[in-house]
DNA sequence: ATCGTTTATCGCCGATGGACGATGACCGAA
DNA sequence: TTCGGTCATCGTCCATCGGCGATAAACGAT
């Protein structure tokens, strides 16, 4: 795979007339909103970074499974991912989750100060 | 059907060392990953309150969608809805999605508190 | 070279999601 | 009552998700 999460799209369908925005931040809450993902992003986040293995070993899911969650985080752009040895180090990109958070809050906002 | 979305469960599955809180973040998140139903969202904020026409009539779904995509919304808690004659008037629960907001927000620092 | 470990990917499967059209209920107006 | 508009629900179809085991690649250590 090349890189960037939204080159093109990876993004659900959507009606015609939705904002652009509105996939993007739909695309990066649905990487959010797995329960196993999001205690994979704790822990991650807890020990700094992590190899897929020390996941698998936290939670009992499949080594398969567990890679394949990894790979939707990274691909949401909320976790970054390097090569170390035979190793793949998994780590939170911060400013990305931040940024996620900003624009839920960025919603929430635009209905209020609609009213 | 009987009622509410989380009665016993309502949540996606989730792996057994998961906190409880995650997947009811997860769900919340899951009512939210989609574009339409974000649009939606502004839509009826924008408006105030909106029945179900005139949501069809602002996106070019068919009104069975958009009664599905009313109907999650309201299970998620993030959309009241009040029959009102032969309409339905759907209005945001400003309240829910500040939770929400706040939920993402607490993961975020969480994640990032843990440094 | 061989083994053990770690990882990503593949294929498969059941379940769910998202879209639609059709239908029937409800209600106001004619 | 009948008609037209609104709505929720049902059934169907297709795509995607989420889980797993199996497999192969990569690499360090023996």
């Amino acid at each position: 795979m090349t890189e960037s999460p939204f080159e093109t799209d990876g993004c659900r369908p959507a009606p015609r007339n939705c904002a652009p925005d509105s996939r993007v931040v739909a695309a990066r809450l649905a990487a959010l909103s797995h329960p196993a993902r999001i205690e994979i992003i704790k822990h991650l986040s807890a020990s700094n970074s992590c190899c897929c293995r020390e996941v698998v070993d936290r939670f009992d899911l499949a080594q398969s499974t567990v890679s394949q969650h990894l790979k939707i985080l990274v691909e949401a752009g909320l976790v970054r991912f390097e090569p170390d040895r035979q190793r793949s180090r998994y780590a939170v990109d911060h400013a990305a989750l931040a940024d996620v958070s900003a624009s839920v809050a960025a919603l929430v906002n635009s209905c209020c100060s609609g009213r």
